[in-house]
DNA sequence: CTTGATCCTCTAGTCGCTAGAGGATTTAGC
DNA sequence: GCTAAATCCTCTAGCGACTAGAGGATCAAG
């Protein structure tokens, strides 16, 4: 397998061309090897790397916990409890995204059932957005 | 009740005072009167308006759609259908994104679970990222 | 009358990209 | 071999919704 083009590592990962080059110039990616017209060359790690990536970020990982997660799966002698570490912090911000996004849906939805389908005078859909009293929940 | 302060409308309605400017700048917020040293200066219909647009910023509407709702609010004629629509817009972004976090979590637990508690090399966590195979649903 | 809180404007930074300008090089079709 | 389209390069600027900080004016309390 010779070196594949920035396009071909695009094409095969989803991850688009100028964010292939934003990932480079922020570190999370490696200086790529030039071609001698300067074009940018990837071999396979590359591809297994931004893969990872693609697939961390899809999971709502950020860019500084990759950047962790690289960092750690680069020395397979340590014991993997900051990995761990990290995955459950994750997972706990997801968790109360969840909550927090449940109870704005609920909040959302009595307001639109709140609408009475006549003229916006009477619909008391501003009115639950005036009257912080109308919630149901506490989301603050 | 005399006119307040940029502060003291800040510490009423929860918004932060360089926000508030902010607001004003982008036009969601009208332009402030002047104290002769060139304060800014609230009434009562600034306080309304703001906590409206709190409000809503918390329930996830994005400021264009809060510009529309304003606009919608000020012409009590109008039928609501409008106004509706942004309303149930909004609901069923919401329900998209809490069905995405919905597998995401899932996915992320998955992992969680993955980990041996040993070293990294063994830990399955980084293996989980690495190959998209491995995942129960389809994110994508 | 001084001290500290609050206010003003302005610029720049955050995150994770995305878009576009302006130019070089490569590839495909004829 | 030649041309046209696609791809690549670098660079700067923009998105949303703020946030942070500099540098200076003004206000309220002791």
């Amino acid at each position: 397998m010779r070196p594949a083009t920035i396009g071909a590592l695009a094409k095969a990962t989803g991850v688009k061309v100028p964010t292939i080059r934003y990932y480079e110039e922020i570190g999370l990616m490696p200086e790529a090897e030039r071609s001698a017209a300067n074009r940018r060359l990837y071999g396979a790690a590359a591809f297994a790397r931004l893969g990872f990536i693609r697939h961390a970020r899809e999971l709502g990982f950020d860019i500084e916990e990759i950047r962790g997660l690289i960092a750690l799966s680069g020395d397979p002698e340590q014991p993997c409890a900051e990995l761990d570490r990290i995955a459950r912090d994750h997972l706990a911000r997801i968790d109360s995204r969840l909550a927090r996004l449940t109870r704005l849906r609920g909040e959302v939805a009595r307001m639109v059932d709140a609408c009475s389908h006549g003229r916006v005078g009477e619909c008391r859909v501003l009115e639950v957005l005036s009257d912080h009293g109308e919630c149901a929940s506490e989301i603050h």
